[in-house]
DNA sequence: GTCATTTTTGACATACCGTCAATTTTTGGA
DNA sequence: TCCAAAAATTGACGGTATGTCAAAAATGAC
């Protein structure tokens, strides 16, 4: 919009950081009561604006919705390159993003929910084209490191495919495991009921079983994975932040 | 709350069809639209009532919905009940619940949308204790289906629990593997762009990983296991019908 | 200091939920 | 058949929220 990027007016950058603003007022409110718990009035009076400077920013409620999932997602994606770039082995790659997704799990579970939210048709359909692609393109990014670690350990011989299976069911095996394992511990009314104690050790197990059933090599070694667990974390949480980036929110405008 | 519970006055039959009735007006909502898209208003105006009448039923729009979900889990059991017990092996009696899944996802796609609806803290918190322990119940009862599949082979010897590992931890991870790929499926906005053509087919290959990973026999066999589907579905086809039993509407009031 | 442009404002139209006092219908006994 | 008590129904009402838009205020280029 603007033909002189570099300069902003100071009026300009005012604006850019209420954005920020916003966004910070919906993130619990969204997390704890849903779409129906982001109020436009809370926020507007909260930040003593009128109404309608809200909308001149976000053109709904929805739109406020997918833009804090895709910082969720920018910030997911960091968290996995982090973990998988200090690995040498593709299956010890794999399981360092499986860590990374449940260090995001734990870091940031209004986000977390947040972007399971922001997938049903309700707000999905109501948000602007741009913002759908955004969001879209950042999971395309995820999908993709892993899809690639897998071609490499095709393509290395640690990871044999069944005929008929291509490496993308595999990644989305993964997926489906870890994403579904969170879904079910969250929504699941008496899952320790049935004797689930900790759901992390359990999805993790769960993944290497998939991939010892599709004869990943190297593979699991009870000892290893211990050992590995700790150092991905311990990495995670020295090299990646816990504030967000918000770098997304550069262009869009509200009407 | 009536003491004779075999003589239903006329005017209590007709009470009891229009609670049908509601359910059956709020199911398209719901399911395109999620709990916004059940307006109370719409549905009094479309039969005729005033909206006091449908309070009476329904305390609230998530009662309607907790009552949905209750029939779908309802109906999701019977096809559970019907896939398991025509199997002998206890790797086939899962597998042919997994089948079961397939099918009550393709047929109910509304039911299975409004059952993850429902599981969010906004519905599940406003919905009446009464609703939300049989909605659980329901569920319990699923879960110990598959839970007993699971113990009958591990003292049979089919299944070799790893030192560390539970029956539940297995049952946990087929449930999510399953539910958590139904939901990527549904909501992931590219997932054919990565490649991934028939879901189920991936899901179900995946759960065969999953047990051949831990050693559940007889191994996965592609033949045997095309067999295996193609008669479940036809079994199911013929056996389960498609309407809802809507059994649970018993005695739960509205204000 | 002036004026065109951008930004802000908040009253308004609309929609829906859930309530409840008043009204109508039903029931069952005399 | 009739009547009074109980049950069911009604719909106007209070409350809350969204999204709009014409008018008012702030901005900044000259």
């Amino acid at each position: 919009m603007s033909i002189a990027p570099e300069t902003l007016s100071r009026k300009q950058v005012e604006i850019r950081c209420r954005e920020v603003k916003i966004l910070e007022l919906a993130r619990p409110m969204i997390a704890q009561r849903g779409l129906a718990g982001l109020s436009m009035d809370a926020i507007a009076k909260q930040m003593d604006y009128a109404k309608g400077t809200i909308y001149n920013h976000f053109g709904c409620k929805e739109e406020i919705m997918l833009a804090l999932a895709i910082a969720a997602n920018e910030k997911r994606l960091e968290l996995f390159h982090c973990a998988a770039e200090r690995q040498q082995q593709s299956r010890d790659k794999i399981s360092a993003i499986g860590i990374a997704c449940e260090e995001f799990r734990t870091r940031f579970d209004d986000l977390f929910r947040i972007d399971c939210l922001v997938r049903h048709t309700v707000v999905w359909d109501k948000a602007s084209e741009q913002r759908r692609e955004m969001l879209a393109a950042c999971e395309q990014r995820c999908m993709q490191l892993v899809g690639q670690i897998g071609s490499e350990a095709a393509q290395a011989g640690d990871l044999p495919l069944p005929r008929g299976v291509k490496v993308e069911d595999i990644v989305f095996g993964l997926w489906s495991l870890t994403y579904g394992g969170m879904i079910i511990d969250q929504s699941s009314p008496g899952l320790d009921l049935i004797g689930i104690r900790n759901t992390f050790t359990a999805i993790r197990r769960n993944c290497h079983a998939l991939m010892d059933g599709y004869n990943w090599t190297p593979l699991y070694d009870p000892e290893a994975d211990k050992k590995l667990v700790r150092n991905v974390r311990a990495s995670l949480k020295r090299n990646v932040s816990s504030s967000l980036t918000l770098q997304s929110l550069q262009d869009i405008g509200g009407r």
